[in-house]
DNA sequence: TTTACATGCAACCAGTCAGTTGCAAATATA
DNA sequence: TATATTTGCAACTGACTGGTTGCATGTAAA
């Protein structure tokens, strides 16, 4: 079973959930009054959440409150570098044109 | 059919294909020798990333050339700045933390 | 014109996924 | 202690997914 970041942010669901307990950490019940789905299919997203360690989880009594690792996170951000990079060299090459066009005016 | 940039770069095989078109535009028969499936396969990929417009294509003769559409990366670039708020603001805890800590040495 | 090549599309298949209901375990409260 | 609450886990289901093979179409070359 594959079971990294960019899988799971790719359900809405989850996303939504992260952006709920990014706020601040919740029980799945409290989580599950968000959605219109039963308390059982969060617990199914927040154990995919908690697998990929992109959640932790802190027992209260009978309570389990789920919060964001937020650090985790990172591991796309840092996907996202890659093109980072790609999206300044275009901005460059834009401005090379610029540069050039202003050259050929004067 | 949902078709998101988010469910687009879930899977792994599609995260490697963006990575190599990023660099210079390529056809399908190309892309497919980098990898163990078949060039339909490769083919279901593209038009999945077409789809949510994270690819665009120009044909040449015979030859069709799929290149990255960059800017789309953005959505996801988009998301993630919701949490960088949220680290930098953990990082600034963390240096009240310390600044208390330095203060109380004193 | 005939042949070879590049591609997309449809049908099929096994595995995964998101959701459901039902139930057992652990903790709080009466 | 008996009861209510919070939770996780298992079994099931329909839909989706990533892969395959086969085929039709369009373009380049012989």
């Amino acid at each position: 079973m594959r079971r990294d970041v960019f899988q799971a942010i790719a359900d809405p669901t989850r996303r939504a959930i992260i952006l709920l307990i990014a706020i601040k950490a919740m029980t799945p019940n409290a989580i599950a009054t968000h959605f219109d789905i039963t308390r059982q299919a969060v617990s199914k997203h927040l154990r995919i959440l908690t697998e990929c360690e992109l959640v932790k989880t802190e027992q209260s009594g009978r309570e389990i409150f789920y919060e964001l690792n937020g650090t985790k996170m990172l591991e796309v951000d840092k996907w996202l570098a890659a093109f980072r990079k790609l999206w300044e060299s275009r901005f460059n090459e834009l401005d090379q044109v610029l540069l050039t066009m202003k050259k050929n005016k004067q």
